[in-house]
DNA sequence: ATAAATCCGACTAAATAGATCGGAATAGCT
DNA sequence: AGCTATTCCGATCTATTTAGTCGGATTTAT
């Protein structure tokens, strides 16, 4: 019941940008190093996310990254989407994919799973990047 | 995102157990056949729960699987944590693994991640097994 | 021209998932 | 007592996925 380091990093550095949003573009080696994720990895990260249009890219020196929207318009979810694949705790409810379970009408556990999906959906769809920019203010909120 | 084979058959499994419950204990040979699962699997499936005290076996001739408490005691979630660890979708913000994370002052994302385990665990704990064997009785509810 | 950067397909090692195998132990039935 | 149905359980196996690396092409500011 876990996301992948890809979709933890992309989440990771997509939240990083939007700390920077307006700053012109972040060097992906930079983002790389400020989280200690590999270089190489995020590269397979980010070309996912370009190609989905939630970042632009500019190329050669003084290139880089940036969100392609304002924080406040990417969703966690839309991040995870990409990098995860369709939300759904199992295959025979995937969002999109509704109709191909054949034991969809017998299925007892369907329900389990399709309520789960939604609620999984619910909160990653309704947290921006710009509440995740925001934490940095707020760290360590709940005195442990 | 989502939850291995081991998971979904033993959540299956329980179901089926819920729904016979009273009838005396069930072969796995019988509920392997009739969920389509390998039996030699579902044996794998069965141990960890048998060990947790969610079901119990009776050996030999006649024997089989029966729930250890009434379907109304039990909590898909309680399945899912038995065969699939503690509920989480980072390694990170795992259920009783809270302190470990050395990012986690620093870190913008545990939040997220923090706020999707205790949604997904609510979930899962608010469905018991005696809900599961119900559906038996309201399938297709939302005429689709 | 050079250096800084994105772009991108291919490869690899390790871990995990999903079984399968082989047999021991236990209990009911005749 | 012997046969059969069943749980118990460690070991092994194969395919896939995951996480990361490699090598190089392309683009652009200076």
């Amino acid at each position: 019941m876990k996301i992948t380091a890809k979709g933890e990093y992309g989440v990771r550095a997509m939240a990083m940008l939007a700390q920077d949003f307006r700053a012109g573009p972040i060097p992906l080696r930079e983002i790389a190093d400020r989280e200690g994720i590999s270089y190489q990895f995020l590269e397979q990260i980010f070309l996912p996310l370009r190609r989905a249009g939630l970042i632009t890219s500019v190329r050669g020196a003084k290139g880089g990254y940036a969100l392609a929207h304002p924080p406040e318009k990417i969703k966690v979810g839309d991040i995870v989407r990409i990098l995860e694949g369709p939300i759904a705790p199992v295959d025979c409810v995937a969002e999109g994919n509704e109709s191909s379970c054949k034991r969809k009408s017998i299925c007892l556990t369907r329900g389990i799973w399709e309520k789960l999906r939604d609620t999984m959906s619910e909160v990653l769809d309704e947290i921006t990047l710009a509440d995740v920019a925001m934490m940095s203010h707020k760290t360590n909120k709940e005195g442990s």
